[in-house]
DNA sequence: CTTGAAACG
DNA sequence: CGTTGCAAG
C-alpha cells in the first residue's frame, strides 16, 4: 500500500489506514514516480471547514452522470443520497442521455429541488443532454448557445441567479481519431466563449460541467501517452486557455490547489478508477469578480455510478 | 393452485404437489376454459419408459437457444448439463446468433461431441445461425438449401447419417406486420420442401428445429388472438401442411399425443412462461418410413435459458 | 468497459 | 422482455 501511494508525495495528514483504504480508491496512484512535488487531492483533509447554513453561501454541484436512467437504476447509490450528503443548492448534470419523452419521469427527481431545466439531444436519441436542478428559482433560464446552430445536441443550460449566470455545459468530445476536433474548437469553444462574454456584460458567470479537456499535465495521469487523445490534444488545451482562462475565467480548483492532482474522470476501459488513472475534465470556472468569493472548490472522487465523479463549489454570497 | 390448473383438464397422474409446483411451471395454464378434452403435456408422466443404452436407438435433441453466448453465460445452467441429463446423440441448435469469428470458441463445447457443424448469417451479424453437434460422425454435411439463394442467413444444416438425413432448420420469422410472410412461404418453405423431396429420393429425412409455425389451435395458447401474428397466420399453417405434412412428413409429437398441449416457446414479452402462454413452434418431423421407429417425441418445458425449450426424439434403429 | 438505441424476435 | 451488434465516450 505504502509503496503504491509513494508514486506521488502524499502528505502525512492524508495517509489513510488499511481499513479506510477500500473506501478511498482516489488515494491509489498510477504514476510511477513522484512528479514536481504534486500531491494527491484528499477530500477528507484538503477542504476548508464547512460553512454553516446560517452564513450566506451557495453550494453548487456538477456531475457527468453518463446516463441518468442507468444511474438511478443502480443499487447502493441514488442521486437523492448525494443531495442529502452534500445539501447542495444547485446540481448540474451532463450526459443525462435522456430523450424528451423521459424528462417527465425525472423532472421531480429530488424533493426540495422544484426548479429543474433539461436539454436533450434532438440530433441523436439518448445522447448528450444536460440539466440544472435547483432549490433556488432562477430569474431566467435559457437553453443552448442561442446565437448559433450548435444547439441540436442539448449541451448547455444557462440559469440566471441574482449575482451570477450558471452555465451547465457538456462540451463535445473530439472523438476517436479526433474527427470532431475542429468542430469542437473552431465552432463550439469559440461560440461558447462569445456567449459567455455577452453574458458577462450584465453579470459574472460560472461555467461548470464536463469541459472535456484536461488543461495541464497535472490534470491527467499519463500526459505523454495522451498527447493525441481527445481531451488532451494541444489544440484543446490551447483553446481552453484562449477561450476561457485568458478571457478572465478562473479555474477554481486549480487556484485553490496549485499542485494538487485531483481527477474527475476515469475511463471504464482499463479499470482506471481503482488505479486512479484519471483525468480532470470537470470544472467550475468563474468570472474574476467571483474568484475571491470561492470558499471551496472540491471533488468527490469516491462517488460511484458514473465514469465521472461529482465536483462542488461553495460560494460566499 | 388447483383452480389454476383446472383450466385444461389435467389427468390425475399429472397432478403435482405444492412443493413440486415451483419447479414445474409448464403445469400452469393460460386457457380459461377446458377445451375439447385437451390435456397438458407432463414430461414426468407422459413419456414411455426410457430405452437403455444396450438397445439400439438414437436420441436427437433440438433447441432454439436465442443466443448461444448468452446461454453459456447463464449461471445455474449449461448446455453441458443438458448433455449429461439427456445423454443425447445429436443436438441441433437454432438462433445461435454467432458470427463466423465466434465459432471457434464454441466448436468443442461438449466433450464427447466432436462432430460439430455451424452456420452463421453473413447477411446480418449476430442473427440467426444453426448448428449440429454430434457424438456420431455424419457421412456428410451440407449447409443451406444449396439449390437456392436463401442461404445468406445460416438457417439450415443437413447431416447425413446411416439411415436418415437430419435437417436442423431455423425457419424465417414472418416478422412484425408480416412483412416477410410472402418470402417465408413462397420462397423459403417451398425451397425447403423441394430440398427435402430431393433428399428423400435417397434416404428418409428428419426435419427438426424452430419451424416458426404453430400448426393447429391446440399448438398455441390464444388461437383467436393470434390469427394475424407471425407463426399462426393461416398462410403459414397451410404452408406447413402443404409443404411438409402433405408431403409425407409426420409431426411426431402430435402423432404420439393427439390431444396434448405441449408448448416449446413462450414469448418474453408478457412473462408467458410462468403462465404457460406458449406456442409449439419446434418440431421433429420425420419421413413416413421413420414414423414407426419413433419411440418418444418429447418436450422439456422446464429447461431455462431461452424463450424456447429443448425438444427430443428417441428413434429405434 | 459501459451507456443507450435499434433490429429482431 | 431479451439478445445482439452498434455508435459513442
Amino acid at each position: 500500500l505504502a509503496t503504491e501511494a509513494t508514486s506521488i508525495h502524499v502528505e502525512e495528514s492524508q495517509k489513510v489506514s488499511e481499513s479506510d483504504y477500500a473506501k478511498e480508491p482516489w488515494i491509489r496512484f498510477a504514476h510511477k514516480k513522484p512528479q514536481k512535488g504534486w500531491v494527491a487531492y484528499n477530500p477528507r483533509t484538503m477542504r476548508p471547514p464547512p460553512l454553516t447554513r446560517d452564513k450566506d453561501f451557495v453550494k453548487l454541484m456538477s456531475w457527468n452522470v453518463n446516463g441518468l436512467r442507468a444511474l438511478l437504476k443502480l443499487e447502493g447509490f441514488s442521486a437523492l443520497e448525494l443531495a442529502q450528503r452534500e445539501d447542495f443548492d444547485v446540481l448540474c448534470l451532463q450526459e443525462t442521455k435522456l430523450q424528451e419523452k423521459d424528462v417527465e419521469t425525472v423532472r421531480d427527481l429530488l424533493e426540495g429541488y422544484e426548479n429543474t431545466y433539461w436539454t436533450c439531444s434532438i440530433a441523436k436519441a439518448g445522447y448528450s443532454g444536460t440539466a440544472i436542478i435547483s432549490r433556488i428559482k432562477p430569474l431566467s433560464v435559457s437553453y443552448g448557445l442561442g446565437i448559433s446552430d450548435h444547439d441540436a445536441e442539448g449541451r448547455l443550460v444557462t440559469a440566471e441567479f441574482d449575482s451570477f449566470y450558471l452555465l451547465c455545459a457538456y462540451v463535445p468530445n473530439s472523438g476517436d481519431g479526433l474527427k470532431r476536433l475542429s468542430y469542437r474548437i473552431a465552432e463550439w469553444d469559440l461560440s461558447l466563449s462569445k456567449y459567455i462574454k455577452e453574458l458577462e456584460k450584465s453579470k459574472p458567470v460560472i461555467l461548470t460541467g464536463d469541459l472535456n479537456c484536461a488543461h495541464q499535465e497535472i490534470d491527467i495521469y499519463n500526459p505523454a501517452g495522451n498527447k493525441r487523445s481527445a481531451g488532451f490534444t494541444i489544440e484543446e488545451r490551447e483553446s481552453f486557455e484562449k477561450n476561457f482562462l485568458s478571457e478572465g475565467l478562473v479555474d477554481t480548483f486549480r487556484k485553490q490547489h496549485p499542485n494538487v492532482v485531483g481527477y474527475t474522470y476515469w475511463g471504464y476501459r482499463h479499470g482506471g478508477r481503482k488505479t486512479n488513472r484519471g483525468w480532470r475534465l470537470d470544472y467550475f470556472l468563474v468570472s474574476e469578480a467571483l474568484a475571491d468569493k470561492v470558499h471551496d472548490s472540491y471533488i468527490l472522487p469516491d462517488v460511484p455510478g458514473s465514469d465521472h465523479c461529482p465536483i462542488g463549489l461553495v460560494l460566499k454570497c
